[in-house]
DNA sequence: CGCGTTCGCTTCGGTGCCGGAATGATCAAA
DNA sequence: TTTGATCATTCCGGCACCGAAGCGAACGCG
């Protein structure tokens, strides 16, 4: 477990992160795509597209659109719901857990520069 | 100091502070942008148009155009260097250190539920 | 002086993304 | 079987943003 950080810290835990990310030939993402992203890959299934719009508190167009960007770069994929046929159930991918675990390190990496 | 994040830490201390910033009546700042903001924020001055677009490898259209949202925010501000006045050098403001330490803020938070 | 270099900025055609409202498909209850 | 609710998606007008190329202003060296 790691001990609380100061603001200075954070800010600097931050800022290194993401400039490994921004210097990557990642995609640049927004902060809205990045917290829907790290939310289907994080917290438990099933993710539908009302119950994103809901826990990130943004417009269901915005997650449409947030997830056709995400598909596009594969690390997402949508699923109909057979058991209800008007959900959709977000999914994770293969090139999707690639690209979380560089972030991570990218993260880790900044924290042991602190 | 803080200890050595793992990986699944440091994932959850990034959902969990975007999570913050997403629901906040904040604005959405891309990876670039925020990095940006960071750089002026965090890095010794003075900083140009042409330092930041090689500090963060990106085109100085790209970075002409995130002082430009920026400065729309009120986050950074531009003056003329009058010692050399082909350069603009990016300054802080009031606003834009507001929201830094509430950034921060959240970021801590996250810390705190690891 | 010129004259080439270095600034930040703008132009260009094209794409991404915004929220509110409308759309079509699906479901459950009457 | 109609009817109304509930899904995700699309439409709309409008703004942000992309990199390559080109701009004028400002510099410094001969």
């Amino acid at each position: 477990m790691a001990d609380k950080l100061t603001s200075q810290e954070a800010l600097n835990l931050w800022h290194q992160a993401l400039l490994s990310s921004v210097r990557g030939e990642g995609p640049d993402l927004s902060a809205r795509q990045m917290a829907l992203f790290l939310q289907v890959y994080l917290a438990p299934a099933p993710h539908t597209v009302r119950g994103l719009a809901e826990t990130l508190q943004i417009s269901k167009p915005a997650v449409v659109r947030a997830l056709d960007t995400l598909g596009r770069l594969d690390f997402t994929r949508r699923k109909r719901d057979q058991s209800d046929k008007r959900n959709v159930l977000i999914q994770r991918t293969v090139k999707g857990s690639v690209f979380l675990s560089e972030f991570a390190d990218w993260v880790v990496a900044a924290s042991d520069t602190l």
